[in-house]
DNA sequence: ATCATTTGACCGGG
DNA sequence: CCCGGTCAAATGAT
């Protein structure tokens, strides 16, 4: 209901970016065909096939997403969740980082636990567990010293469990949202290291978060700006450039999409509890996948690493309503 | 005191 | 029975 706006907006961000991706992709492919332009060796074309990929990941990523807003709020229909993940992902899964769906949901209530009183929670049975939405994700952890285990990520996880899997060379960590017992939130996170290479880990979420985090912050018209939610994005675009110059010096590399961005990310633990209205929802600002840029080459020079930047910065709550869009910004 | 992590036990599906 | 997932008591952190 009050949720509807949030939604929508949320909805419409997604089709426009992948709207916006497509486009460029059908323009670049239209102009595939027809000979490189003279500055260009003649093995390569505008984009590189990775730069293709990325720009299908997104579209693919964007109505995945979009879909997923439309029927997300209901568990029963959380199969299509997963079958859309496991169509879509085929095509995007080769090194790149599926996108995960983002936790919007209005709706809890699920009428599995009208649960009181101190019964245990042993509500939902296995076979319901099993019918959650499962998605799976790939990150790699930066260089950056220190940094090891436990992935910043914008919800609280509480471990519950560690196994030693069967092939696998490192142990697989169990992760259930921090306010399960609290808010009745199902939703569980597994990291496992990746055997061939250990600074990737794979991810692997089931269930959406039914808690406060997973909950948009309410719509108060005319509310004075959030300036810490302001400098925290001038601080992330600063990140992301020196994060991109860095790379563009070795070319782009094949995440080059998922920007890597200083942890914490933000801390938002002492807004929750008796506040009420106070709570602010980073995380579809603050997750790295919510940047995307469109990286070209620039044809007005001729030769050296320059590149047009196209960046867009997914915003999705109310302090603002328009895309920020950072147009040809040459780094 | 509360809250998180560790770690062997336990359980269910294949 | 084996394996992956979860529980829960013990332990650690604050």
């Amino acid at each position: 209901m009050d949720m509807s706006n949030w939604e929508q907006k949320n909805l419409l961000s997604e089709l426009v970016h992948g709207l916006k991706a497509a486009k460029h992709l059908q323009a670049e492919l239209g102009t595939a065909s027809s000979p490189p332009p003279p500055w260009l060796s003649s093995s390569s074309l505008c984009l590189t096939t990775e730069m293709r990929e990325t720009l299908l990941h997104q579209i693919v990523s964007s109505y995945e997403k979009a879909i997923l807003m439309l029927n997300g709020s209901n568990v029963v229909h959380s199969q299509t969740a997963e079958m859309v993940n496991l169509a879509a992902n085929p095509v995007a899964n080769n090194g790149k980082v599926p996108e995960s769906p983002t936790s919007i949901n209005g709706s809890p209530r699920s009428e599995e636990f009208i649960d009181v009183g101190g019964s245990k929670d042993y509500n939902l049975s296995s076979k319901k567990r099993k019918m959650l939405p499962k998605w799976t994700e790939q990150v790699r952890i930066s260089p950056e010293r220190g940094l090891e285990g436990p992935h910043e990520d914008v919800f609280s996880w509480r471990k519950y469990g560690q196994k030693d899997i069967l092939g696998a060379k490192y142990p697989r960590s169990y992760y259930r949202c921090t306010f399960r017992n609290t808010q009745n939130c199902w939703a569980t996170k597994q990291v496992q290291r990746s055997d061939d290479d250990p600074t990737i880990f794979d991810l692997t979420y089931k269930g959406k978060h039914t808690c406060s985090q997973g909950i948009p912050p309410r719509d108060k018209p005319d509310t004075t700006p959030n300036t810490t939610l302001i400098n925290y994005q001038n601080d992330l675009l600063a990140n992301l450039r020196t994060n991109l110059s860095v790379r563009t010096t070795n070319g782009i590399e094949s995440d080059g999409f998922s920007f890597p961005v200083t942890p914490p990310f933000y801390s938002y633990e002492s807004d929750f509890g008796n506040g009420g209205g106070t709570f602010c929802d980073m995380g579809n600002y603050s997750r790295p996948s919510d940047f995307t840029g469109l990286i070209s080459t620039n044809t007005s020079t001729g030769s050296s690493p320059i590149f047009d930047v196209d960046f867009q910065f997914d915003p999705t709550a109310e302090i603002n309503t328009g895309l920020h869009t950072f147009l040809h910004d040459s780094v």
